[in-house]
RNA sequence: UGCGGUGUAGCCCAAUGGUAAGGCGGCUCCCUGUUAAGGAGACGAUUGCAGGUUCGAAUCCUGCCACCGCAGCCA
């Protein structure tokens, strides 16, 4: 086993009748002849397509293991290329040795040579990447994040690692998981006592805790949002991208929502919110580009097995300028329908789904920003309109996935800061290295988050975003 | 978290108070350069859990649990 192994998306794509290789992988399905041969459909999640395997009776050891090339079954074949007369491969494999190498029971291996329903894929998560539409997601997933890297390092963004654990709570972001050790000396464990007991004398030696005896010295989180942190960099740097784990410990329960999702968020200074719409629609348009050209086929199994306008729609998008209309603009659009809405818009409220959904997928039928919002339903970060009553932020919308990006140019004149943190009912000693940015050499900057899954779910049709990311958290939901 | 819905065989599901049906998968056999292979057969279910109503409960009632959808929060 020293990896000298091909892979079958290189064999199908470019192998040539006649060499001889050697494969490893698992087994899809298998159909025998009893004149003394068998197929196999093997897959090695290089691409969608399996290799087919013919093994001849007289292939050493084939009687005594080809009972236990089940499907899900591993192996390891060695052979000759060849041409297939069959119409569905250019080439198949004839087997000149086959070693078995774990077997999969038949009857108790979960997944069948049949269609199985997402929630129960989500049950097995573990084995659910060895499926079609699973293995289809992990490689366009894996082209999207390799598209964001080049998207921005072709463009000069410096990669910044913003961390994980803060101290900061960034506003508006949501609710926040804590990070502690105090819990750790807590001697009540939950199956030690009956659950009234436990949480009594739990909750009264939680009384006694501090934050100031934590680890940190202080009330710690995991991160919502690295773009504090990346002002910090893009403001010495230039321009600067985040690409990581972004947590929120919201009770979501929605096909959108994720508690522990991914988020990419570049910062660029002496950039003002026209720059940062024309990169959101740049960026959005690349990552497309790359998908449709690098996952050909993985792409084409999402539009025909999926969502049958996944392409459609992907193409119109490539094809079309992204709308873009301010705030006060999609609201005379909602009241101007004489449509029923669930929640009535007057200027000032935050657009609901439903309004969202119609602009986008019905009023223009492509995607859109919306920008320039009312400041009293924005954080204190985003710049301030000279109206007195709108701030620059914008929301980037899609056709059946919503909101895809949020962002804004950043407040960074450093008395308007205050107003702004004052409005919104914030100690501004808390924010004090924030506030340094606009004391020490301030620029107008701004930037945007992109929710990696929710990119996932425009590009390969999925309905429900814990399908598109490996291992989802969701309320109640951390099994693998 | 709120509203709505659903829990029946490994999977997808039917059965609205009266013997728990069908399909797929797996298994056995037959056929076959096959490829969502084809044909035949046998097997497979404490109907989510705990109570209750009834001669009788998958079905009605109560509680709990789980999942799904929609909404809010947002990416």
């Amino acid at each position: 086993m020293s990896g000298q192994f091909s892979r079958v998306a290189a064999l199908l794509l470019e192998g040539q009748p006649g060499t001889s290789v050697s494969v490893s992988g698992w087994v899809r399905t298998r159909r025998d002849s009893k004149q003394g041969f068998s197929f196999i459909e093997l897959n090695d999640g290089s691409c969608m397509a399996n290799l087919q395997v013919v093994v001849d009776a007289d292939v050493p050891g084939y009687a005594d293991v080809i009972h236990d090339v089940t499907t899900g079954s591993s192996l390891s074949i060695t052979g000759e290329l060849k041409e297939s007369p069959g119409a569905k491969q250019r080439v198949e494999l004839q087997a000149s040795s086959i070693e078995l190498l774990g077997t999969a029971d038949a009857e108790s291996y979960p997944l069948q040579k049949k269609r199985h329903s997402f929630e129960f894929l989500r049950e097995i998560a573990h084995l659910r990447p060895r499926t079609n539409t699973f293995g289809a997601i992990a490689r366009v997933r894996n082209c999207v994040c390799y598209s964001i890297h080049n998207f921005f390092q072709t463009r000069g963004f410096l990669n910044v690692q913003t961390p994980i654990i803060t101290t900061s709570d960034c506003e508006g972001a949501g609710e926040m998981f804590t990070v502690t050790t105090l819990l750790n000396e807590l001697r009540v464990e939950s199956g030690e006592s009956r659950a009234g007991e436990s949480s009594e004398a739990l909750s009264s030696q939680l009384s006694t805790l501090n934050w100031t005896d934590d680890f940190f010295g202080k009330r710690a989180s995991l991160t919502v949002s690295g773009q504090l942190e990346a002002e910090i960099y893009a403001t010495s740097l230039g321009p600067v991208y985040t690409f990581g784990p972004t947590f929120r410990a919201e009770n979501s329960n929605t096909a959108r929502h994720l508690a522990e999702f991914w988020m990419v968020e570049p910062e660029m200074p002496f950039c003002d919110l026209d720059g940062d719409m024309q990169l959101a629609e740049d960026f959005i348009k690349t990552i497309i580009r790359d998908a449709l050209d690098q996952c050909a086929d993985d792409m084409e199994f999402f539009n025909q097995r999926i969502e049958k306008t996944v392409l459609e729609t992907l193409n119109n998008i490539l094809e079309h300028e992204f709308k873009r209309i301010s705030y006060t603009e999609a609201v005379d659009i909602i009241t101007a329908t004489d449509r029923k809405w669930e929640y009535p818009v007057t200027w000032g409220d935050n657009l609901q789904a439903e309004h969202e959904r119609y602009l986008t997928e019905e009023h223009f039928k492509q995607p859109m920003i919306v920008f320039d919002y009312p400041r009293s339903i924005k954080p204190f970060y985003m710049y301030c309109n000279d109206d007195g009553k709108t701030v620059r932020a914008m929301d980037v919308l899609v056709p059946r996935v919503g909101e895809i990006i949020g962002g804004s140019q950043r407040e960074h004149r450093l008395d308007v800061l205050d107003t702004r943190l004052q409005e919104c009912g914030l100690d501004s000693e808390e924010y004090w290295w924030y506030r340094d940015l606009r004391r020490y050499g301030t620029v107008p900057h701004a930037g945007f988050g992109l929710g990696l899954e929710r990119m996932l779910l425009l590009l390969t049709g999925m309905q429900n975003i814990r399908d598109v990311i490996p291992f989802p958290r969701t309320p109640k939901h951390a099994e693998f």
